[in-house]
This record gives C-alpha cells, structure tokens and sequence, in this order.
DNA sequence: GCATGTGAAGATATTCACAGCC
DNA sequence: GGCTGTGAATATCTTCACATGC
C-alpha cells in the first residue's frame, strides 16, 4: 500500500515485458491517429489481450491511467519506451547477409525506434564488398573488430545453423550480450548472455499440432451431429469446446 | 484405469507444445550422427530447458523411455512428429513476396518436415509472374481461388503491416485456419482460427529490456566489486545448459 | 458514473525429490 | 548404479470482482 504510486523498481515479470512491444506497437497507431486517450477495453482489444491483463501488466509500470478516463497515449508511449530501454540506441550486427538477412537489414522498423543496424557481416567472397540497405557487407574476419570498435550490443545470426554456434560464440566473446537467433538450432551462450530464438519451422509446427487437434474436434462434432444427445463418452472423447488460441483476439 | 501407459489423449499443455518442435531439432540432429539413445540430461541440455521439464514434456506424450537407459533417439523422433502432426503435409501460402516472403520461400528447412509451399502470392505488378524457389508468383487476386483449390491450411502473412489485415480476412475466408504473421501489427481473426506472430522489433524490445537490465546491475556490481563473495548473476538468461546442483541431493 | 488499480482466487508451469524399474 | 516418470511443492501467470478515486 504505497502512499504514491512507485515506478516499482523491481521486477517487471517476463510474461508483461513480451507484451510491452505490444502494446507499444498498438499506442503509436493511437498516437499516430492523434487518439488523446484509451481505455484498457480498447487498447485491449488492440493488443488482442483481455482488458485485466493489460491493467494488471501496465500497474507494474506504474499508475499511469486515470481512473474513470484512461490512459493518455503519448504519456503511455514515453514511460513503456523508457521501461523498454528504447530511449537509448542499440546498436546490432546482423551476421549472415543472405535472403533473410537482406530481409532483415532492409526493414523498416529497425532505424525507427531505438535501434540501428552497426554493420552487415558474411562470411561469402561473392557477396562481401557489396552495399545491401545503404550498407558495406563486411567480411566475417572483421566480425570482433566491429562489435568493439562500434560498440555492439546486440548481434544477429541470421547464418546457416552449421555456423551458428561458433558466430555466436565469436560475437559473446567480442562482448555482445544479446543475441537473436534466426538459425534453426539452440544456441549455448554464458551466463550473462541472453538468446531469444525466432524459428520458423517450430512456429508452423505449433501451427500445425493445432490444425491437427482442430481437425480431429471438427470430425467428432460431425460424426455426433445427429445424435446429439450425448450419450456415450464420460471420458474424454475430443477438445473442450472451442478452446480459443492464444492470440486470437476475442 | 490405463494397465500400460496411454498416450495420454487429452490436452498436451501448451508450454509443452511449444517446445517440442526444440526437442525434434535436437533429436533429428542426433539421429543423423547415428546416436541410438539419449537420456533427459543430455537432450535437455542441447535443448536448452532443465531435465525434469523435459522429461515432463515427454511424460505427456506418454512413456517412451526406458529406466537406467534413456530414451531411444528414433522411436522419439517419430512420437513427436505424430503429435505434431508431421505425418500428414501441411500446405502452405505465402503472402507477400519482398525480401522476407523471398527468404521464407527459399528456406530449406520448409519442405522437409510435413509442409510444402503451395503457392507465392503477391500484389506488385513486376514481380507477378517471375518465379522465386521455383514458384511462380500469383497476383493477389488468385488468393481465394489457389487456398481453394490446392487446400491450403496455412497461411503465411508477409506483406506490410497496412494490408496485413485484410489479407488475413480474405486468408480466412478462403478457408485457411491457421496464420503465421510476420507483420508487424496484431491480426483478428474469428474464433478457431490460430495466428501466431513473428516480429523482429518485437524480439529486439525484449532483448533490450534485459540489456537494460543488465547494465543497471553491472554498475551496481561495480560498485560493490571488491565485497563480492561470488555474485555472479542471477538468472537473466535462457536456461544455460549447465544446470548445476544447488547441493549434492542426498 | 465510470474506468483504473489490485487483493484474492484460480489456472498453468516449473522444479524438487524420490519411488519404481532396468 | 543409473535414469525415467511422477506426485507434491513452488513459482508464475491469468482472471475475477470490487474498492478507490477522478
């Protein structure tokens, strides 16, 4: 029972930080629009979460809101960019210059909110030397040199999973302490060091093991269509009801 | 009631779910290097996770390992596979043919495991009709009709955020039940549809929290330097694979 | 009145620690 | 002896429901 309402200095779960960039992403729509204020029904319904959360995550920020208006965007905008670290620049290597990493280096909103592409890195004698978004694609010899001399913080493995762990191991040792791993394998990293993994293949495979529960609920419901009355099956035949997926919004 | 142990028919968690596409790549790997066992301890630590959930996680799957042996590397692989429904193909469409719809199409790791591309679907003028991975590239206006007819079930959305949504509606309508989106935006989609979303700035955000955090205990630690009993810090990582004993268990 | 902020309840997830089996 | 499989303990996350304050 505070007096006041704390910044709560202390620790942010997990669960809201991986919500944060939501909810950011939604408010500067809001923002750009010119929207004043929002209600958490609404920034909710944007960020396709339930109302509850969204209050609950925000509170481990602080009060920010008013009770009986909502919240006010801008305001909302600078305190979760702050808490994000966005206010300060990050500077990233993105290693491993191929169809992904070209995609990488090219999107748009890396420049735009706290974070600037330092510098390209490949290991190929065809691609080297080249410009690819505004940038010299560097040789993979150079790869210690750039992260001390330019001071980078975050490094990029966009690189075959075969090379991966050794890039990733070069860039630790050279002093990066995050890193995001687009190779489809598991990075082992020193304590201290942080990895999130983006993986296409286990994002289609939870897709899939969802389908697969879908289509087999959807069959059952069609074989009892007419009976309907329920008669056999106390255990478990098939899925609650419509179990609606995480992100869907409701 | 099970004499022998049940696959265990009913819901699989989710933070299983989401992990077992982890296991596979780890045990896929030791397949190909020939490797007939393994126990919890050694997969969980190419995993990244702790032996215990992993064992957990397989526990849902039903009892697949032997006592005082392990688990046999094949007869997991398979297991899995069929929980995740990668027996069956998965057909895919991918909207959007920029750097990222590019670098998606040509991904290796896409045909192997139970999905295969069905078609590449884009809006430009100038890039309708090339063909990118050996696939033609179909204007926007076919989107309903190629879902249809080749049955896809997925859907890969890589267009610009401005235009995600309405591909993911017309996605939908056409029949497709699950959506990979790489927009950077949030999609709403009605109830049995699953998205799962991949965003770069958001994973860069979540980085640099922790970055953040980081170097606010890095000063702190400077700070107190020279007391230092041993404080290297806690947590703040993936699980790194050195899971070391708080004390010998008697 | 109306929407935030939050204790308390409930649901999930993780970890421990050991029984059971090879 | 070694390793799995699992109840029980703990920790984390979500949701409810309402007091609080504009």
């Amino acid at each position: 029972m505070g007096v006041r309402t704390r910044p709560t200095r202390d620790g942010i779960p997990d669960a809201t930080v991986s919500r944060l960039p939501v909810y950011l992403q939604a408010l500067t729509g809001l923002a750009e629009s010119g929207v004043p204020t929002v209600s958490s029904e609404e920034l909710a319904a944007l960020a396709g979460v339930n109302s509850a959360k969204l209050r609950k995550d925000l509170s481990h920020l602080g009060s920010y809101g008013t009770r009986g208006v909502g919240y006010d965007v801008e305001y909302l905008v600078q305190h979760i960019s702050a808490e994000l670290g966005l206010t300060q620049d990050w500077r990233v290597v993105i290693v491993g210059v191929g169809n992904l990493g070209r995609a990488l280096a090219n999107y748009g909103g890396f420049g735009s909110r706290g974070f600037s592409v330092a510098a390209l890195v490949d290991a190929g004698a065809d691609i080297v030397g080249t410009a690819v978004a505004g940038l010299p694609v560097l040789p993979l010899t150079e790869l210690e040199r750039v992260v001390r001399d330019l001071r980078v913080q975050i490094g990029v493995v966009a690189t075959p999973a075969d090379v991966a762990q050794e890039v990733c191991d070069r860039l630790v040792s050279a002093g990066v302490t995050g890193v995001l791993n687009f190779a489809p394998c598991v990075l082992s990293v020193p304590n201290g060091v942080m990895v999130r993994r983006v993986d296409l293949s286990t994002e289609l495979q939870i897709l899939a093991f969802h389908e697969q529960r879908r289509a087999a609920s959807d069959l059952a419901e069609d074989l009892s269509s007419d009976l309907a009355g329920g008669l056999f099956d106390d255990d478990a035949t098939i899925a609650p009801p419509v179990d609606l997926p995480k992100e869907a919004a409701g």
